[in-house]
DNA sequence: TAGATTGTTAATCGATTAACAATC
DNA sequence: TAGATTGTTAATCGATTAACAATC
């Protein structure tokens, strides 16, 4: 249906579903573009903008019924079904996400843990037990697996996700410190907190 | 000096970083914007016009010497000083976030560990004492805290980020689910995982 | 009806790509 | 010198902002 969104405007649709759950919090019933604009730090024209890609969810002279709009946002990012998880590499960040991903969202669950230090078998971690990666072929021939979130050495990672390309899977999050080179249909959604820190690092280094 | 870099160019350098990093440990010596571009699935163009933006690293006829072009990048980065790193709230995420910046990057240092719960106070992650957040002033007079890793829950950013940024905090590292309203001259660099998560959601739903 | 605010078109701005002269 | 490849200017493309007619 709606199709060619750039990425810009999708990246910029979870913030606006955050800010309008928070409106939601706070008993707020409708707002117009121009109030949001000012919470937001954007412009009104942007919003607009933004959410006629998807349809015209408000109405002249009332602005947008804010239950309303984040339903429908809702909807286009997906938070209408479950997404099922499995993560690879239960070290810190793994065991992190795990822990996450459990409590942060409704709609992500997280139902494998996988490893190949075999000291962790049988280990549970946020009441899953982990499994050895050796296991992971018999996992996925019986479980619908959406997204594996990769934690592992970036040596690894690749290695690891052509294997679970070839089983199947079109979505990872990915947290090891490289770029996976992934078939078309095949989704990464990258989380590079090393180039985060130095993006950080720089602009500090801009500061004085 | 070099002044009006976009932000957009700025969010490439840490990779360009990585990459020439990769190459050096390869042993390669010298690469062509041409070369760079096909491994990194980015144009020659853009290569040259966001280096260029902070000088004339190449040479023509020759290309790009790795080993200087990193270095210069790195110098860009920041890579050259120490960052000392302090976080609050140490729960699953921090004690991850506090063992990655441990073994991850050399120009960081975590120097201190913060958290509210009393149970908490003395345990040692990743060779530190953890402290509570009531010492925070004490311990701002005397240490010099570069950047503030910020991993607790949205309802406590906010407060906390303003008595530290009434500290002399100039940077943060956010992982709370909020966007901080800071002051001018305070910078925030956020990793929003849920944001992430929600995007990728949208992407997997569009795949169908 | 009058006022408010959207949806949408047009104008502007910025970022990416192409082209090529400079030069190693 | 001839070939390769940069640095940089110009052209294109896309994204943001402004403006305003449509309409609740």
């Amino acid at each position: 249906m709606e199709k060619g969104i750039s990425p810009a405007v999708i990246r910029r649709m979870p913030r606006y579903y955050r800010y309008l759950g928070e409106l939601l919090e706070d008993g707020v019933e409708r707002i117009s573009s121009n109030d949001l604009s000012r919470r937001m730090h954007v412009t009104a024209s942007q919003i607009r903008q933004d959410l006629n890609n998807f349809g015209g969810f408000g109405q002249q002279g009332y602005g947008y019924n804010v239950q309303f709009l984040y339903d429908e946002i809702g909807k286009i990012l997906g938070q209408t079904h479950m997404n099922h998880v499995i993560l690879v590499g239960v070290g810190n960040l793994g065991q992190a996400i795990a822990n996450y991903v459990k409590f942060e969202k409704l709609s992500f669950k997280m139902i494998g843990l996988f490893d190949i230090d075999p000291s962790k078998k049988g280990k549970e971690v946020s009441g899953i037990k982990i499994q050895m990666v050796d296991e992971l072929e018999e996992f996925m021939k019986t479980h619908q697996v959406d997204i594996v979130a990769l934690t592992i050495p970036k040596e690894s990672a690749e290695p690891i996700a052509r294997r679970l390309i070839e089983l199947g899977v079109k979505a990872f999050w990915n947290f090891a410190h490289v770029d996976l080179d992934v078939p078309e249909g095949v989704i990464v959604e990258n989380v590079h907190l090393s180039d985060s820190l130095m993006t950080l690092s720089y602009n500090i280094t801009k500061l004085k």
